[in-house]
DNA sequence: TTGCCAAGATTGTTAGACAACGTAGCATAT
DNA sequence: ATATGCTACGTTGTCTAACAATCTTGGCAA
């Protein structure tokens, strides 16, 4: 993913237990053991090994030596943390892009799916999620992308929150989105930072609202 | 690291191959074969290429499928790149710092012993990279420490040659080093992320100019 | 109730093997 | 002599099977 899909076979499991997890199909707390994986997939269990620390060192998945992989439920300073982690790299991100001046064809791409999934009312956390990480791949900065793509594992995590309980509507981000391609395209460096910052703290803060409104599922804040 | 030491021998592997290749024992563009490394250690390939494969997630190797591990040769650009990224987050992380307001313990313990081996004239790469390690560990963001230690592998790579070419001394960096303590523990957050990025932004073209002085060890900059 | 011990579960590590892929060198044809 | 295609080798990708080390859990005894 960074630098090269090493192999193909626990390429599978990982895609498939990313995209599990992300649905949240595997809820917070499971343990997923590497035998368990190896028995689903029909592999042995070094390839399921290799997937799962893909998945840990994403940040998809947690684990310490001799116990299994967890799903990991994102506490609130978690999600604080992430979003102003992202806002800082990010917007250096749109910043580099600004000096280009070009928006890059797969953001437009996304762009135009995310408008398209408005108007059809399905789900949008793709289109979103694609759009983000084109903007920052355009952009010169090899290290930068990296950072980013290291982040992106968790924030999937949070943006399928946002999009499960409602909290922005597709026509909303894709307006947001707008201001930012605007700003870029104009060589507003200022004002595209700005519009970054603004667009992943708002979003960050509609998570965080839901979030204390609704207290975790389990009252042990304070274990393991 | 990051997250756990998943195991303690390819952990060893690991420790002794980054320590070679920072020290260039191992010249740029060698090839480590699996084979090879795990014959040099006495243990199985697949301990090894676990090994190099931390290596790799970390950018002091680079392979590409059915091929062997390299150790980069990094070029000028690749230089900028790390350094520019580097100083925006550890700026971020310096501003972060300033909120709390008090040094880390471990910070003033490096900076005493680049002090002493200043006066010593030893080695003292080891204690300036320790020192801004601490202070970014000492930061409240997990994730901003995660993509400054991911950075960190290929950022000593230049240090060792900056060092190795006398291109600042001890008592420079020490001095720059200070500067920054008293604005962090000031209080002075823009102060203390101005003398951060001039640091950084200073080391890099100390060691662009030493770079461009000397035209690569071999003649073909278009290769590859 | 508390502490200890044993059994089960899980991961860490290894050995060995075969397959897939790339490269270099050799043989052949022009 | 040169260019082209093929073959043999080196390297990594992946698998199976097994043993060792470690953590947790349950039962038993004081």
């Amino acid at each position: 993913m960074l630098f090269e899909p090493a192999s193909v076979l626990p390429e599978t499991i990982y895609d498939d237990l990313r995209a599990s997890i992300i649905a949240q199909i595997e809820v917070p707390g499971s343990a997923m053991t590497e035998s368990a994986i190896a028995l689903r997939f029909g592999v042995a269990r070094p390839t399921a090994k290799t997937a799962i620390e893909r998945l840990v060192a994403e940040g998809l998945l947690r684990r310490t030596a001799h116990h299994s992989a967890r799903v990991p439920a994102l506490s609130r300073d978690d999600i604080v943390d992430l979003y102003d982690t992202r806002a800082i790299i990010e917007s250096a991100a749109i910043a580099a892009l600004c000096a280009g001046g070009t928006i890059p064809a797969e953001a437009l791409e996304a762009h135009r799916a995310l408008l398209s999934s408005a108007s059809a009312d399905e789900p949008f956390a793709t289109h979103d999620i694609a759009f983000h990480r084109a903007l920052v791949a355009g952009q010169p900065s090899a290290r930068l992308a990296r950072m980013h793509a290291l982040l992106m594992g968790e924030i999937e995590l949070c943006i399928g929150q946002v999009q499960a309980n409602h909290l922005l509507t597709a026509v909303d981000v894709a307006h947001q989105h707008q201001g930012i391609l605007d700003a870029v395209t104009a060589g507003d460096s200022a004002r595209a930072t700005l519009l970054t910052h603004a667009h992943i703290v708002g979003s960050r803060d509609l998570l965080l609202a839901h979030v204390d409104s609704r207290p975790p599922t389990d009252g042990r804040p304070n274990h393991g």
